[in-house]
DNA sequence: TTATATGCAAAGGTTTTGCATTCCA
DNA sequence: TGGAATGCAAAACCTTTGCATATAA
């Protein structure tokens, strides 16, 4: 598993420490394949009996994300979520019914709407957010 | 101002009751111009000296929302901004720094990705999230 | 007079803060 | 040794629930 071993690395190479929690957020994220609330991190804890503090995750999860390491997601249910930053922008699908996530990538970034917002109100896009909520293959049935 | 009384009119016509908190959510919500939290509208009560229950003023602006008389926007800051439902689908354009918010139309509204997206894993699309996070023209200065 | 609106108290859920302790570089 | 990691308790914050009372249609 050198994709781990590699973040690991730029972890210390960004000064940071390379702490037990750091390093189970990141096995998680790159597990699940999907964003991860702390709430779920925690579950994934608990069930191999590795309880660690709420508080401390969430500092951990926070130096993570500042350092850029991972990203920060909300589905609009009052949870955050983190994914590994994989670099490559994009954008999710929520089955609103079974929560299941679907990556999207989007080939026309909305770099025109930012220019034409820019244009229009010399407002600087500097991020944006775009999620689709609906319905999956299987709970369409 | 006859906007407020119109969708007055239409909340009575849809059987929903017209209640002081409800007038005063329109009333605020039509003022504002931009979205509002719930606490944003408990401060503007407050100023008025028109104190109301926090639990009602939460049910009640959820019947009109449900009511499609209002919609729910997240500025992914933790709270829940509403603001009058005119029907044309719209984005926002939020500066970071002094909190200004700004409506954005988008003529591409996203059908092509969203078909696309069925296309390819069928997934359908019944709602999407996007807004704008930049600085605007006053702070870029 | 019946459903709705409103108030009050309490709790739920996620996240943050402060302080003490442990651990690693 | 010093700064970072971790734990613990508590609080902050937004939101919801349950029950009682008042009010409008």
């Amino acid at each position: 598993m050198h994709r781990f071993e590699a973040i690991l690395e730029n972890i210390r190479k960004k000064g940071l420490r390379d702490s037990k929690i750091k390093r189970k957020v990141i096995e998680y994220l790159l597990k699940a394949n999907k964003p991860l609330s702390i709430g779920e991190i925690i579950e994934l804890l608990d069930q191999e009996e590795f309880r660690f503090n709420k508080t401390s995750l969430y500092r951990e999860t926070d130096k993570l994300l500042k350092g850029g390491f991972i990203t920060e997601i909300d589905f609009l249910d009052g949870k955050k979520r983190y994914e590994i930053n994989t670099g490559t922008h994009h954008h999710h699908a929520i089955c609103t019914k079974c929560k299941k996530i679907v990556c999207v990538e989007i080939p026309n970034n909305l770099e025109e709407v930012e220019k034409k917002l820019f244009q229009d109100t010399q407002f600087k896009v500097e991020d944006h957010v775009l999620e689709f909520f609906g319905t999956c293959k299987e709970c369409s049935k």
